[in-house]
DNA sequence: ATTAATTAGGAATTATAATACCGAATAACA
DNA sequence: TGTTATTCGGTATTATAATTCCTAATTAAT
């Protein structure tokens, strides 16, 4: 699960609910341009910043065994 | 997955596999400090630092549907 | 009971995530 | 082709994660 991937799974995702980016930020109270960054897995985000996004898109992280 | 039960995670894969915190730290590069912050699930780590601590705890994060 | 190892936590500093503001690029549509 | 919505990306600022240094508290072992 490198940043990349992480991006890539929450555009699919926001893509499939057709939020756009903005729409994803206000619902979440994330900035845009921090949920763009993420996206194009250019950012680091925090565990709570990532959950706040994830929580709106109906995901969420675990913790397994590699 | 909260803060907390994310520092309970890591203390109890920690303790099965005999690691100190110090030893975690030097193993995944990562302060002692920040490590038992961590545990105690008073510090709100980037996922990059979460996943370095967990590689060498033989864990991993994924994403899943709520 | 003493010593050693481990964990906890405060304070100060450094590194970086997150935000705000801006305009440009791209996509979607009339 | 224009018009609008959406996404991208730079720079600067603010908030906070991460580190370092130090000491205290706790736990484990002798």
């Amino acid at each position: 699960m490198n940043l990349e991937q992480l991006g890539n799974i929450i555009r699919e995702r926001r893509n499939e609910l057709s939020f756009s980016q903005e729409a994803l930020s206000h619902k979440s109270d994330v900035a845009i341009k921090t949920i763009h960054s993420i996206e194009l897995g250019k950012a680091n985000p925090s565990v709570k910043t990532l959950e706040r996004i994830l929580d709106n898109l109906g995901l969420q992280i675990i913790i397994v065994n590699k």
